[in-house]
DNA sequence: TCTATTGATTAGAGCGCTCTAATCTTGTAG
DNA sequence: CTACAAGATTAGAGCGCTCTAATCAATAGA
């Protein structure tokens, strides 16, 4: 059996009280108990039962998050990130994945309550308002890549209008007119950044082209066969603004496929700036939204409701950023 | 206050350790009492407090996952995996990053420990042995892409030297005859794959060529610079077996930039069969190691510790595949 | 010398649950 | 009817810890 508290009282000769306030390093213990205590407590190879702690002590700093698709890269970086923030604040994660299907996750969000942890962040989720609010209601909620009225839960979000305007900027700055946007159908904050790219390109009185796609590179394949079909070569579109970075792969594919040149011919931008954006062998222009920022903001909120210094609900929209690579050029 | 067992017990008429059957549908029930119990639960929200329960029962449905890095696709799989079969054998996830750094990984391992875990799983842990040694003593631990000689942990790994030599077999099969290896250093497995790459050479009765590189993309093409530099054209390698897919991205970029073409000019084979080999802009030629069935391996070999059902370490060797994708051809 | 006063220590209840052993119901056989 | 087994239910202790309130020791002030 693992030691316990009681094992190691005995063993440094006091009681149990006191090496509970040493283990929580209380500064009223003499130095010369809390030597004892430290001692024994090594000698046996003591650690605090976790769960026993919040259980007594009716506080836990188990921080549960949800993340929609693991496999994600953008969601791994931010759960990386969140897990440094937790670890420096004293919490630990707890992680959960939805795989995608509404009923898992609501699995997962119930599993991850059962817990009740101290606070919940979820990637990007898919379950209804409904859940969510359920949720809200046992523990702080921060919601990451997904909106909410509730004024319960906080959120942080990409400003995905401002990402596409960023790219259709940085476009029409190379000269270019006829740009098309390669919509990311159904997934979250596509109808965003197509809005983003019809509203900048009739700012700079041009018709915007829009392609329904998908966030994937076969989807992106597939939309610029489309626009191949569609327009004869000379009017086809010369810049592309893809709905996320593997859709831009999948198209710059099919257009080196039909003996077009990127960027020389036509130029591509991305969005999400994922690791495959920025590996050299495709050198993609893309959207950054910051995911470092991201986190921390979603984990500054969550703690600021935990530590109930705030009940109003804080909504982000972090402005993305341009990152100029190699597949786009002037015109 | 959230509602407790007491709470579902006085509304539902009976005593709380009746609620506790119910909570853990035990059999011996009647039908009519499970269900006032249910319907009482259900009017007050009540959900059974995981850590009292953990406590109380001395049993743990937490298993651990000590993470190397997050960002690598290739444990984003394992763990997805991993969930997946925890989910549905009762068991929650608890996640930790080491960040590729030992210090923090002891550190996020100790606190995966606090947690009283059933078990752990270490993904190509980098703490040292002795870490690893302390653990197993708390807890059965198996680890994923790490050898030990311990008995008391169990290992998944994945058969690099086997890996190398499919590698190898199928470029010599394709014709070519000098073929080199992008060795990745210190990584975890970089050893044995280049073992493998030169066994199997030797077994055709070829000269190895090693080169020094790294498992990144940047390490790739300062190999293939490197190679560029010592070998005149017609002696340069016509295969090249890199340590990952990363390497192998790098190798390709570097390749082309000095006007040799993939596969015509120069075969590139990577490792790992990340979702970035499956890109059809790469469709990268590597090897495959089931992240499935590792997952899945080291998920049994744990449960069955967990359940105490085997003492004696387990060793799984898993025989990776070859991936024929368009980055091979004759030579 | 005696009482405050402060600081260090501890007893004991209790967090929400499980588990064993005891108690209460039934149904059935004698 | 009584006795008893089998099934259903419950009392109560305890998991490892925290926390409040009480106790104890030591110093200072009058």
């Amino acid at each position: 059996m693992r030691p316990t508290m009681e094992d190691v009282a005995a063993r440094a000769g006091v009681s149990r009280a006191l090496v509970s306030l040493v283990m929580r390093n209380s500064p009223k213990v003499s130095d010369t108990r809390r030597a004892a205590v430290l001692r024994a407590a090594e000698e046996l190879g003591y650690q605090p039962h976790l769960m026993a702690r919040s259980l007594a002590s009716r506080t836990s700093t188990v921080l549960g998050v949800m993340v929609n698709d693991l496999r994600n890269a953008f969601f791994a970086d931010i759960v990386e990130e969140l897990d440094t923030a937790a670890q420096a604040a004293g919490f630990d994660l707890i992680l959960n994945t939805g795989g995608r299907s509404p009923t898992r996750e609501w699995n997962a969000l119930h599993n991850l309550l059962s817990f009740r942890p101290a606070g919940i962040v979820l990637l990007s989720p898919v379950v209804p308002a409904s859940a969510i609010q359920v949720a809200a209601k046992q523990c702080p909620v921060v919601l990451v890549s997904r909106t909410a009225r509730a004024s319960t839960v906080d959120t942080v979000n990409d400003d995905g209008e401002a990402g596409s305007a960023l790219a259709v900027d940085h476009l029409v700055g190379l000269g270019h007119r006829r740009i098309a946007h390669l919509d990311g159908g159904g997934a979250a904050g596509a109808a965003q950044r197509r809005r983003g790219f019809e509203t900048a390109m009739r700012g700079h009185g041009l018709e915007p082209i829009v392609v329904r796609s998908e966030h994937t590179d076969v989807g992106g394949e597939n939309a610029v066969r489309e626009l191949l079909a569609t327009y004869s070569r000379p009017d086809l579109p010369t810049g592309l603004v893809s709905g996320n970075d593997f859709n831009a792969v999948g198209a710059i594919s099919a257009l080196e496929e039909a003996g077009l040149r990127v960027p020389e011919d036509v130029s591509v931008v991305g969005y999400d700036n994922t690791s495959l954006a920025a590996l050299r062998h495709l050198s993609l222009t893309t959207i950054d939204q910051s995911r470092k920022d991201m986190a921390r903001l979603a984990f500054e909120a969550l703690i600021e409701r935990v530590r109930g210094e705030r009940t109003e609900p804080v909504r982000h929209l972090l402005h993305p950023s341009l990152v100029v690579r190699a597949t786009t050029a002037r015109a």
